[in-house]
DNA sequence: TTATTATATTAGGATATTATAATAATATGA
DNA sequence: TCATATTATTATAATATCCTAATATAATAA
């Protein structure tokens, strides 16, 4: 599937990076719930039972990594996700839950 | 995409540790290489030009986590990927390169 | 049996991650 | 301006990750 070549040509620390936003339950729940729909922190915070501060910074790494982007509405910043691999990526991940 | 239901039926602790298993620069190249062809621990220690025990223990992280399984030859054990949601997961990053 | 090769395990220390708590910054409305 | 609501930042402590070094285990060969 992959020659020695192509595998050299990879960058594995940036994608181990992008893999390493998603590797956490709080963060690929937030993604998730992004993809569903574009929310504010405090929508996230009460969506998750969490923290402001913990969704803040948790929206801060996914944003840092190009997963999601602010938008700001007044006080309040709606986050949206905007990376098509890491949609593909947990479309793979919640596949096996036949989720319809 | 998803819906609250959807969403509440996935389990992110077990799909986010499958994530942090492949969050590794090291790892992840390991699966590259192991998807290439399967090959021994000392392959993979030199291919990688890591330690062995490095090595040794990265392999155990990938099959406790179900990507990889030992198969053994005499003395030596090689490892084969064996996961077909992280080979989608690997084709979707690397499909940026034009690895042809 | 003894030596060698290949792999696994363990202990340790350094670094990274994560949540909490407190505080700061920003925008809006009274 | 002052108070409030929303979000971001910082410091700290607990925990997890990762590499190195040393040792243990297992299979084979001499």
């Amino acid at each position: 599937m992959l020659t020695i070549e192509k595998i050299n040509q990879i960058d594995f620390e940036r994608e181990s990076q992008i893999l390493k936003a998603l590797a956490n339950p709080i963060r690929l729940k937030m993604v998730g719930l992004l993809l569903n729909d574009e929310c504010c922190v405090t929508d996230v915070t009460n969506a998750l039972g969490i923290s402001q501060s913990t969704t803040s910074q948790h929206l801060g790494i996914l944003k840092y990594n190009g997963i999601v982007y602010p938008k700001k509405f007044g006080t309040k910043t709606c986050y949206i996700v905007d990376n098509i691999e890491v949609e593909s990526i947990i479309k793979i991940l919640i596949n096996k839950y036949n989720v319809k």
